[in-house]
DNA sequence: CGGTGCGTTTGATCTGGATCAAGGCCGAGG
DNA sequence: CCTCGGCCTTGATCCAGATCAAACGCACCG
């Protein structure tokens, strides 16, 4: 099996994507889902695997389905910025520039769905909800941007890490599985170039959290969190 | 006159703004310029006054038309973060969501124009070109956040301005104006709260390259790149 | 003109987080 | 079962930028 491994899909793929209500395709109705399905390419990924490369042509725009993805930039010296850590339901693609200004890598085992580009506009000039709602998740991310350059701007080590448990997936009660238990599936360095801190930092950050009991380590790539609101509280700098 | 000044506005203003080849607006051809005239608001700003608070409905979308804004949020113990400087031909509006999750601020005597958000809407329903023009707007303002988060999380302090003073309109040779002057309407405690820094170091750092004859103090608040490869080589950190 | 009040610059000192440096833990492979 | 290679934790030291503290410049105004 080659190391990229991209496949036509078989039919009714969409209508039992796990990832669906999640993603921007839950504004396609079901009746329009083999649309959908004609375009779509299923892409396995293995740990470290690439999806994307800054400076490629953005030929496809994706959606993660399982597993995660992180996106990142390096400048000349090798300094690194994550820009962004993806998981089941997010979307890739929002920039229209011609080539990635970012690249993607698989942090584990992963699948992602891939569209032509070309051919999602046309699906887009002609299912208007799904502009609208490609308009919508642009605002949201821009939002998230903006609440990351807080972070960055002023927020102190123990804000960031807080901050960033908060934001993970599985935090917030809503989501399903067990209420409150954070996986993290990247390294200590990669939630530090995220972060902009150091992964020792980011380590003593951590362990300073448990120490106060804030959180717990369930196991190697996983916390449970024991105090949301003082967690939340601390994230927000309301000292 | 009170200090809050908005103005139904006179017929064909639209025709005649200066900011409307830089604006979304240019994205409506001439023949439709009287629909944006008839949704047409302008509001005229004294220094330090606001526009918006961060929690009000965001009822408008605005194009600043001439003058500067700044966008920002606070932490609960004062600590600012400003979000970004707005210029001629800027948009504010792109976040969907029901209230400002920024407050917005004149730094000089600004002009904006200003739309109802849901006549806005309507609009751009109906003009599809305006809706695209807006999504590429959010891919742009989505890639310049990007690169300010790298800027925040992993770059030096005099990486940092001279990103900053090459990202301000004027820095480059395009623009109209003589070349490679950068005016500077904001204090340098406010380029701290955009840069991630205090307002000494920011001090100490245009020094730095002024000695170094980077850039050039041509008055109280503009400066003049003198050497933009070298400027630009800094602020990629292609040390 | 001589205050007076910002904003800016510059200097001295401090410190949060970076850097340098060991070990520790654990899973994979021989 | 041992060894090897990642990753993680912890300790010691360092330093870029923060903080504290004066002046300085300049527009505004009585």
């Amino acid at each position: 099996m080659p190391a990229d491994c991209a496949q036509r899909r078989g039919g009714g793929g969409c209508a039992h994507c796990a990832a669906r209500p999640f993603s921007v395709c839950a504004s396609v109705p079901d009746a329009d889902l083999h649309r959908l399905d004609a375009l779509a390419e299923t892409v396995t990924l293995a740990p470290g695997q690439a999806l994307f490369r800054e400076g490629d042509p953005a030929t496809h725009v994706f959606n993660v389905t399982s597993g995660s993805v992180r996106t990142y930039r390096l400048l000349a010296d090798g300094r690194r910025h994550i820009a962004g850590f993806l998981f089941a339901g997010d979307f890739i693609g929002l920039d229209p520039a011609e080539a990635h200004s970012l690249s993607g890598e698989a942090i584990e085992a992963t699948t992602v769905c891939r569209f032509r580009k070309v051919a999602y506009r046309a699906l887009m000039a002609e299912r208007r909800e799904l502009e609208a709602a490609l308009l919508a998740r642009a605002g949201d991310e821009l939002a998230a941007a903006r609440r990351q350059m807080l972070l960055l701007a002023r927020k102190t080590a123990i804000e960031r890490v807080a901050s960033f448990l908060l934001d993970l997936p599985g935090a917030d009660p809503l989501r399903p599985g067990p209420a409150g238990l954070v996986r993290l599936p990247m390294t200590r360095s990669e939630m530090a170039d995220y972060l902009g801190l150091t992964l020792e930092t980011v380590s003593r950050t951590l362990t300073r959290l448990k120490r106060g009991g804030l959180i717990r380590q369930v196991s190697l790539t996983e916390m449970r969190v024991e105090k949301p609101d003082a967690l939340r509280m601390l994230a927000d700098g309301d000292a």
